[in-house]
DNA sequence: GGCACCGCTGCCGTTTTTTCAGGAAAAAA
């Protein structure tokens, strides 16, 4: 057995325990153990060998013990038992979001069902409802989360922040592979919020060694197909990748049909051949005098249709093609333009990090302001302030700003915004605050009507600055909020307020069409880690890139202002 | 069950609201 395997018994053990309703300390116990034991580097066989199981961290008496009996003899006994309770199927109906634990045993036990699918069959029968405890409507809560488990099931993209680690952990490998260039293409390189394969280019002069030694890389799951100079493979994080050895003298083309998008390419190819150009991956063509061109840099084939470099984050097919040949394309925001952060919280609500540390790190990343916007009192989970609490906060940036030179933290607040569209903190407050963001943390699933009314009602407030996260969505994980964004934009733009393009990897939300849509509507955003701790901040990148997917020039983006210019901005409100 | 810091131990992520049903589970950062 190896690292991954016994990691997997722990885990299981875990979750069985769960299910058992075993103390929750002693089944994260085990689930801590089982994380140790699947990223150490060292080899767990060779651990048990030099009698060094307990210096993985995690790893005491009893879970060494197990692991000693599970290399010795395949197999655990504490787990077979476990098993014989409950069948680990169960796992999987538990991952269902609104099937917990006691839910999935209750039905398990009073129906003999196991499976996802046999949840879903006794709910369609109205075998649930008749069990004390649950009724008509859980039961069509029930199968109604299943269909949509079952559809995400089918999905194989991944969430962009996950493939970048996957693309990250292939160039690493990449580089024991004798090449002489590797590089990301693909929807990783546009940015796309959602990837289904990760696509690396290369150079080398030792082709098959080069392209062997990709598919026999620990990311390998399953070799899918191979060639002299293409393979293609299922990694072990449910995404494909795809690797390609191109010409060197013509790198420039291959990158571009490498990055795609098809959209973009079909464009393309239709602009070239309105040229008389021939366009394929396969090369460059002159349709009359038959001469073949090659390119080492994207820049020189853009160049040669006459048409302006476009960015990976634009090759959408959204009409770049054409805007490119107008030379009409739009200056877009750029990592360097960010002057600064408005949604970043401390550990006086839910952060990691002292005001003063964040500040620092933030003037280290050549910010010139920062807005500390933690939580407000409703959002107990999150240690929201109260009122008291926040006044304390705001004197205490007070003392902090009159120690800083060329640098401001600024007083905020992420105000909830209740259920009936009200703040959670009373007017007179948030007038004392600098930065206001108001944001849906609760009763995301309101009819679309109830929503929208909520959310425009908040923007009608005159001390609110910024709506955060406008559609709550979670890549992967959580459906937007039924919002009306068109009229969400328009009342925004109609009363000055800034949508948010929450930089969070998991939210990036507005999503580039949403950011699009405002751009053209004429609102401003404003791009925001709504960092917990200090490295979070470096999100910045995949807000800015986002950005860049909607179009977004620096002169619709708020935090691009000089502190002298927010100044401005924020005093012409009131 | 593991661990840190001394013990005959106590902590490990928290708390309130919503929802469906009539007490209990799930969701929010």
């Amino acid at each position: 057995m190896d690292n991954r395997e016994v990691a997997n018994v722990l885990a299981d053990i875990a979750r069985l325990m769960e299910l058992e309703g075993e103390d929750v300390y002693k089944l994260r116990a085990y689930r801590k153990a089982a994380q140790s034991v699947g990223s150490t580097r060292s080899d767990i066989n060779d651990c048990y060998r030099e009698g060094r199981l307990r210096e993985i961290p995690g790893v005491g008496e009893s879970i060494g013990e197990l692991i000693a009996e599970l290399l010795e003899t395949g197999r655990s006994s504490m787990y077979e038992t476990l098993k014989k309770e409950l069948p680990p199927e169960l796992f999987e109906v538990m991952d269902v979001p609104g099937i917990g634990r006691k839910t999935a045993i209750k039905v398990h036990k009073a129906l003999g069902v196991t499976s996802v699918q046999e949840f879903k069959q006794a709910a369609r029968l109205h075998r649930i409802r008749k069990l004390k405890g649950l009724g008509d409507r859980i039961e069509q809560k029930i199968l109604d989360s299943i269909e949509r488990y079952q559809r995400r099931e089918t999905e194989t993209r991944i969430p962009l922040y996950r493939a970048m680690g996957v693309a990250s952990e292939a160039l690493e490998y990449l580089k024991d592979c004798d090449l002489e260039r590797a590089e990301i293409a693909g929807s990783v390189r546009r940015y796309a919020p959602m990837v289904s394969n990760v696509n690396v280019v290369g150079v080398s002069d030792k082709p098959e060694a080069a392209i062997n030694c990709f598919v026999n890389s620990p990311l390998t799951a399953i070799a899918v197909t191979v060639s002299a100079n293409k393979a293609k493979v299922v990694t072990r994080y449910r995404v494909d990748a795809t690797f390609e050895l191109v010409d060197p003298d013509n790198w420039g083309l291959h990158m571009v049909f490498d990055t795609g998008s098809e959209k973009h390419l079909e464009e393309l190819v239709e602009y070239a051949a309105d040229k008389g150009i021939s366009l394929s991956h396969q090369g460059f063509m002159d349709a009359v005098t038959l001469q073949h061109k090659k390119f080492a840099t994207e820049k020189e084939l853009y160049a040669a249709l006459d048409l302006e470099y476009i960015p990976p984050e634009l090759r959408e097919g959204q009409g770049e093609v054409k805007a490119a040949g107008e030379h009409a394309l739009p200056d877009l925001i750029e990592r360097k333009d960010i002057r600064g952060d408005f949604h970043v919280h401390s550990n006086w609500s839910d952060g990691a990090s002292s005001i003063q540390d964040v500040a620092m790190a933030a003037r280290a990343l050549g910010y010139e302001y920062i807005a500390i916007c933690d939580h407000s009192r409703s959002l107990t989970i999150a240690n929201g302030l109260s009122v008291d609490r926040l006044r304390d906060q705001m004197e205490q940036i007070d003392r902090l700003n009159d120690t800083l030179e060329d640098f401001t933290v600024l007083k905020g607040s992420e105000v909830d915004i209740k259920a009936d569209g009200t703040l959670d903190l009373p007017d007179d407050v948030l007038e004392e605050l600098d930065i206001v963001v108001a944001s849906v943390h609760t009763s995301l699933n309101q009819e679309p009507q109830a929503i929208t009314d909520r959310v425009v009602r908040a923007l009608e407030s005159p001390y609110v600055t910024i709506l955060g996260h406008p559609t709550g969505r979670i890549l992967g994980g959580r459906e937007p909020m039924m919002i009306d964004m068109g009229l969400v934009i328009e009342v925004a733009k109609t009363n000055g307020k800034v949508l948010e393009l929450n930089a969070y990897p998991s939210r990036l939300d507005l999503s580039d069409e949403n950011v699009h849509r405002a751009v053209d509507a004429g609102a401003l955003i404003s791009i925001d880690t709504d960092a917990h701790s200090l490295f979070e901040l470096d999100y910045m990148e995949y807000g800015v890139h986002s950005a860049r997917r909607g179009w977004a020039p620096k002169n619709k983006v708020l935090n691009t202002l000089s502190y002298d210019g927010l100044l401005r901005f924020l005093s012409a409100k009131e």
